[in-house]
DNA sequence: GTGAAAGCGCTAACAT
DNA sequence: ATGTTAGCGCTTTCAC
C-alpha cells in the first residue's frame, strides 16, 4: 500500500511528529531535519491522507455549493458556469467543490443536504435564490455561508453580486446613444432583486437622458424570464400599437423569445426594432442576428465566491465581505442606429 | 457540539458497536434495540461524521471525474452535462464527485490529480480523451476505472459510449427518406473514434440505399470539429461546384458554422440545402431554422457512468461493463423533403 | 528542537 | 445478541 506518515518517521529516523510539523512547515523544526523529512517524503511518495488529516483537524477540505433545482436544471448554464469557476478556484486553493440542488420550497421538514449532516464541509455557497429557512437552518450550525448572486432580506452575509443597476444603465444607453428614445423594458419575475435592479437603471438612463419614462413601454407581468414569457411579452408589447424602436429584454431567454415573435411578425432586427439582452449565454452566439447584450462574469462570481469563502476560513478577512461584480456591454449585431 | 455515536450510545444504554451495527442495519441486532437505538438517533439528530467513517473504512464517499482542460472550457458544455449527470446519480448512490481537470500533455512530470494522491476517491470517471499516461498512473495505484466517451487503445476498461455509428446512420437516412442523394459529410478531427464512427454510419446508409459514395461530398480534413471550421468546410465544398441538396456536419459546432456560411450565399435551409448536426447543444433551439440533428444523452451518460463505478465498487457487476447509449433523431426545421 | 502519547469518531474483530 | 477494544492516519499538547 501507500506509504504513511509512520513509515517517513521510520525511514527519516525521526517520530511522526517532526514528520507532521514538516508538513506544516512549522518553526521549530531545523532546517536540517526539514530537509531530511522532505527527501524522505519524496522518496516514498508520501502524501498525508485526506480523511485522517479531516478527522483529526475537524477540515474535510470541502466547500458545499448549494443551488436549486430549478435553477440548476434551467435550460441556460447560469448556475452551472458559476459552479465550474467556483472548482476552478478551489484548485488553487486545494478545496474541492461539493455540489448538490436542493427543492425551492425547502423548509425543516427536508433533509439538510448530506455533506452538511455529515459535517463534510467547511462552508457553504449559496447560488441564488434559496428559501429562508434553509439559510436560518445551515446559520444554526453555525457553519460560514458565501451567498452568489442572491442576498437574503435579513442577515448580514458575504455576498458576490452582480451590479444589475449598471447593466440596466449600460444597456439602455447603449440604445440611446443609437438614438433611440421610444425604449420598451421587457422582464419577467420584477420581484427578484437582480431583475429589479436592471429595471431602475433602465429607468436612470431615461432620466438621465431627459426621456420621459413611459409605462406603455413596459412588460413586466411575466411570471419568470424565460423564452417563452419573452414572446408572450413581446406579443403584448406590439399589441398595444404604440412607437418602439428598441426593447430591452431582462435577460437573454426573454431576448430570444422576444426575437422570435419579432420574426413570426416580420419585423427586422436591428433595422426596425434593435434588441438588447442581458447576461451573455452561449444561444446568444448562434442567433440571428446574434445578441447585443450585457455579459455576467459568471465564472468569474464562482472564482470570487471562493475566494470569499477561503478568507473567512482562513480567519483573515481583509478584502469587503461585499462583492459587486462589473458587467460589461457586448455590442453584436441585434442594435442598430435608430433611422429616423 | 454535535451528536457523536458515543453520546447515542449513552443515552440508549448501548455500547457504541452497538449503534454503529444498527446503522448498517446489521443481522444480529434485535429489532427491540434497533428500534430503541433508532428513535436515539433522531432525538439526537445524530450522523455520521464522514471523514471518521472514512479514515477506519478505508472509503472516502467520493469519486473522482477528470476531464482535460481543454475539452471541460470547450463551448460547448458537453462534458459539462455528462458531469451533471454523474452529480445527480451520485446523490443516489450517497456519493459524491470529486471535478477536476488534467492537462491534455499528461505524463509523469505532472502532479496527479491532487485526490488520488490523498486517497480522497474510490474510483475514477474519465471523461473525453486522457492521455495514456494518466490511464497508466492510476492503473497502478490500483484504482477503480470507468470511461465515458472514450476509450484507450490499449486494456479492457468499463466503458460508457455514443452509439456513433446508428447516429451516422440515422442522420443520413433521415435525409435519404427526405429524397436526398446529394448528401454531403462535414468534419474536422476524422481521427477521432467518435467522428470516424459517425462517418462509416454515413457511408452505411448511403450503401443501404444504393447511393453512390462520392469523395467529393466529403469534406474531412479540417483540424477541429468547431464553428469556424464548419464555415470553412462549407466554403470548400461549395466551391467544388457540384449538386449537392443536403449537409451532414459530425457535430452541432460545425452546423452552425456551415448555416453561417450559407446564410451569407443566400442559400436557404432548408429549403435550397437540408442541413442535419449531431450532438443536440443548447444553441441549436435559438438558430434560425432550429437544427434538425441526432441528440446524444449528456446527462444520461453521467449517470451510466456512476451506475457503474457504484456497481464495481459494491462488487456486483452484474450489469455489462460496456455502455452503448443510444441516440436520437431529432427532426427540427433545417431539413425538409427535397424537391425536384 | 524533537519525541511520546492522547485522541479525533468511527468500524470491526474478538469476547462474552 | 451485545459489549470491549484496538486501531484507521493524522495533529497537537506536553515532556524532555
Amino acid at each position: 500500500m501507500t506509504a504513511t506518515i509512520k513509515d517517513v518517521a521510520k525511514k527519516a529516523n525521526v517520530s511522526v511528529a517532526t514528520v507532521s510539523l514538516v508538513i506544516h512547515n512549522h518553526q521549530r523544526i531545523s532546517s536540517e531535519t526539514k530537509r531530511k523529512v522532505r527527501k524522505t517524503i519524496k522518496d516514498l511518495n508520501y502524501h498525508p491522507v485526506r480523511t485522517a488529516r479531516g478527522l483529526v483537524s475537524q477540515k474535510s477540505g470541502n466547500i458545499g455549493f448549494i443551488v436549486t433545482e430549478d435553477h440548476f436544471s434551467r435550460s441556460e448554464p447560469f448556475y452551472t458556469q458559476i459552479f465550474l469557476g467556483t472548482e476552478f478556484q478551489a484548485r488553487e486553493s486545494e478545496y474541492y467543490v461539493l455540489l448538490t440542488t436542493v427543492n425551492s420550497d425547502f423548509n425543516s421538514n427536508f433533509k439538510m443536504p448530506r455533506f452538511i449532516l455529515e459535517r463534510n464541509v467547511e462552508g457553504v455557497i449559496l447560488a441564488g435564490k434559496v428559501s429562508q429557512s434553509l439559510i436560518e437552518n445551515i446559520k444554526k450550525l453555525e457553519i460560514p455561508l458565501v451567498f452568489v448572486d442572491y442576498y437574503p432580506p435579513q442577515g448580514n452575509y458575504p455576498v458576490v453580486m452582480i451590479d444589475n443597476f449598471a447593466g440596466g444603465l449600460k444597456a439602455t444607453q447603449h440604445l440611446i446613444d443609437c438614438h433611440h428614445n421610444r425604449i420598451a423594458f421587457i422582464a419577467g419575475d420584477i420581484s427578484h432583486p437582480s431583475i429589479s435592479e436592471r429595471f431602475q437603471g433602465y429607468k436612470m438612463a431615461l432620466d438621465r437622458n431627459q426621456i420621459p419614462f413611459d409605462p406603455n413601454l413596459v412588460v413586466i407581468d411575466e411570471p419568470y424570464p424565460a423564452r417563452e414569457f419573452g414572446y408572450n411579452s413581446a406579443k403584448k408589447l406590439l399589441q398595444r400599437n404604440i412607437s418602439v424602436t428598441a426593447i430591452f429584454a431582462c435577460n437573454d431567454a426573454m431576448a430570444i423569445g422576444v426575437l422570435q415573435f419579432l420574426k413570426e411578425k416580420n419585423i427586422k432586427v436591428p433595422t426596425d426594432i434593435s434588441l438588447i439582452g442581458f447576461d451573455d449565454v452561449e444561444a446568444n452566439l448562434s442567433m440571428d442576428p446574434p445578441l447585443t447584450t450585457v455579459r455576467v462574469p459568471k465564472v468569474e462570481m464562482g472564482i470570487e465566491a471562493i475566494k470569499l469563502m477561503t478568507e473567512i476560513l482562513c480567519q483573515r478577512q481583509t478584502r469587503s465581505r461585499k462583492i459587486l461584480m462589473p458587467v460589461e456591454l457586448i455590442v453584436r449585431c441585434s442594435t442598430c442606429e435608430h433611422q429616423n
